[in-house]
RNA sequence: GGUGGGGUACUCAAGCGGUCAACGAGGGCAGACUGUAAAUCUGCUGGCAUAGCCUUCGAAGGUUCGAGUCCUUCCCCCACCA
C-alpha cells in the first residue's frame, strides 16, 4: 500500500503537515482522518472537490475516513437571518442538506469497504445539547487568549476594515472540539483542510494534546486557484455544483473543457485519480499541439464520469459536438431536445413568446436579467436565436421560429445556450 | 463609556447645493481576433413603454425652488483611549 502523504505530495495536494511524524504514522498504521464540509447549500460544489479527493486518497490507502457535515458550525458561520425562526429551520435545512451532501460524498468515497471504513457525521449531534455555560467551562477553558489571538485568520480579520464578532472569533472553539470528539467516538486522529483551515486544525491538534496527552496530526491542502488567482469552482459568478440539479451535466462538464492551458496539467493530477506518467503523457503532447485540448477533454470526460456517470457523460459529450459543431437546420424538436437536454431551459407559454420582442423572451428565459440588459445584448451582436444571430433589438419572436411549436433555441455569445419551451 | 475617522452601484473609489444614474479603476457581459485559449483592441455595464420617465448614494426626518452633497436623530464599522 502506498504512502497517502507521498501520494497527496506528489500530485501537489498537500500544503503542510502539523506534524512530519504523520509520514511513518502512515505506514504503520491505520489512520482515522476527518475533513468537514458546511451545509450551506444541498449540493456540494466543485470547491468542495479537492477536500474530497483528498479524503479518498486516504481512503484508497487504506485509513478510515470521516466526512463531517457542519450542521452546528455552518448556523454560527452565516449571521443572516431571524433568530426565532432559524433555529428550527436551519436544523430541517441542515438535515435536508446532509442528505444531499451525503448523497454526493457517497459517489467518492466507499461506505461499504470492508476495512477501510467511511462515515459520515453531523457535529449538530453533539453540540445540540451542549449548553454555553458547559462549553465555556468544559472547552473555552483551555484555550489561551493568545494563540487565540495569533491565528492569522483572526488577525487578518482584525486589520481589515470588517472587524470581527465575538461569534466568528469562537469558531476555532467549536472545530477544535469537534476533533476532540472525533478523536473521542471514532478514534480519529487526523484532520484534513484546506489551507485556510491551518488556525482550526491546529486548535484541534492542540486541545487534544493538552487533554488527552495524544499527538493528533493536522494536514492542510492547498487551495486552488486559476492562473488567474482565482478561487477555483466558479463559472460566470456561479458556482458549480456537484449536485446535477443545481448545474447541469452540460454546464458542468464544460466547466472542465475551458479549463485554462496553463491549469489543466495541475487539475488532472488534483481532480483524478489518473497515474502521473499518464499526465505527464498529456503534458508533452499538449506542449506541441495545445489547440487540440486533449488536456482538458480527458480532464472533463474523467470528472464527469465520475460524479455523474457514463450515461451522463455521453449525452453531455453529445450534446457538446452538436452545439460547437454544425447549424441545427433540419433538427425535429425532438432531437433537439434530447441534444439540450443538459442545457438550461426554462419553460413559457406560447402567448409569451410568439410574436413578442424577442429582447422580452430573453430576459423571461432568464438569459438575462433584465428586459435592458437583453437589449444590450442584441445591440452589441451576442444574442443569437436558433443558432442565427439576431440582428434588431425591436425584432420579434415569428411563429416560424419555434422549432415544432415547441422550442426556442437562445444562445449568449459564443456558448452559453439556453431552451425555451413553449407550451 | 470617551475622542476621532468612516458608511456611495458587483468591488475599490471620486463627489467642496443644481450641469449626478452619479468621474475613475477593477470585475463582469458582448463583439473582432483565436484553439469553446491567452494577449490585445472595441462597446456595454440601475430599471422601464429608452430623444422620455421611475428608483438609487447606511436609515428616518428636516432646511431649500432644488440634497449623494447642509442640519437633526438613529443604526453599523474602524482607530485610539478608558
Amino acid at each position: 500500500m502506498e504512502n497517502v502523504i507521498d501520494v497527496l505530495q506528489e500530485r501537489g495536494l498537500l500544503e503542510a503537515v502539523t506534524n512530519p511524524l504523520i509520514k511513518t504514522a502512515a505506514t504503520e498504521r491505520r489512520l482515522t482522518v476527518y475533513a468537514g464540509f458546511d451545509p450551506t447549500s444541498e449540493s456540494l460544489q466543485v470547491g468542495n472537490f479537492v477536500a474530497i479527493m483528498g479524503l479518498s486518497h486516504f481512503q484508497r490507502c487504506g485509513h478510515h475516513v470521516v466526512a463531517l457535515v457542519g450542521g452546528a458550525t455552518g448556523m454560527i458561520g452565516d449571521p443572516s437571518g431571524k433568530t426565532s425562526e432559524r433555529t428550527l429551520l436551519s436544523e430541517e435545512q441542515v438535515r435536508f442538506n446532509q442528505e444531499g451532501i451525503r448523497e454526493n460524498l457517497s459517489r467518492f468515497l466507499d461506505f461499504n469497504h470492508p476495512t477501510a471504513k467511511a462515515t459520515i457525521v453531523n457535529n449538530y449531534d453533539w453540540f445540540r445539547d451542549f449548553s454555553f455555560i458547559a462549553f465555556l467551562r468544559e472547552v473555552g477553558r483551555h484555550f489561551r487568549m493568545g494563540s487565540m489571538l495569533g491565528k492569522d485568520s483572526v488577525r487578518s480579520r482584525l486589520d481589515s476594515e470588517a472587524g470581527m464578532s465575538f461569534t466568528e472569533f469562537s469558531y476555532q472553539l467549536l472545530q477544535a472540539y469537534d476533533f476532540l470528539h472525533l478523536r473521542d467516538i471514532l478514534q480519529c486522529n487526523v484532520q484534513l483542510g484546506g489551507s485556510d483551515q491551518w488556525g482550526n486544525i491546529t486548535a484541534g491538534t492542540d486541545l487534544i494534546r493538552k487533554l488527552r496527552g495524544e499527538e493528533a496530526f493536522g494536514v492542510t491542502l492547498p487551495l486552488v486557484c486559476d492562473r488567474t488567482g482565482q478561487k477555483f469552482g466558479k463559472s460566470a459568478g456561479n458556482a458549480i455544483y456537484l449536485n446535477s440539479a443545481k448545474t447541469s451535466v452540460y454546464d458542468f462538464y464544460q466547466f472542465f473543457v475551458r479549463v485554462d492551458d496553463a491549469d489543466v496539467i495541475r487539475f488532472m493530477k488534483v481532480f483524478t485519480f489518473m497515474p502521473i506518467e499518464e499526465i505527464e503523457d498529456y503534458a508533452s503532447r499538449m506542449a506541441v499541439a495545445p489547440e487540440k485540448r486533449e488536456a482538458q477533454i480527458r480532464l472533463a470526460e474523467d470528472v464527469t464520469r465520475r460524479v455523474h456517470g457514463e450515461d451522463e457523460l455521453k449525452v453531455a459529450q453529445r450534446s457538446t459536438a452538436v452545439l460547437f459543431g454544425e447549424s441545427m437546420d433540419g433538427l425535429n424538436a425532438t432531437d433537439l431536445q434530447a441534444i439540450f437536454a443538459d442545457v438550461p431551459s426554462t419553460g413559457l407559454v406560447a402567448a409569451q413568446v410568439a410574436d413578442q420582442p424577442l429582447a422580452n423572451v430573453v430576459a423571461d428565459a432568464g438569459l438575462c436579467k433584465s428586459r435592458g440588459e437583453a437589449r444590450r445584448l442584441i445591440q452589441s451582436g451576442g444574442l443569437y436565436l436558433n443558432n442565427r444571430r439576431a440582428e434588431d433589438p425591436d425584432q420579434r419572436v415569428a411563429v416560424s421560429d419555434i422549432v415544432d411549436g415547441r422550442l426556442l433555441v437562445l444562445r449568449s455569445g459564443k456558448k452559453r445556450y439556453h431552451l425555451v419551451r413553449v407550451g
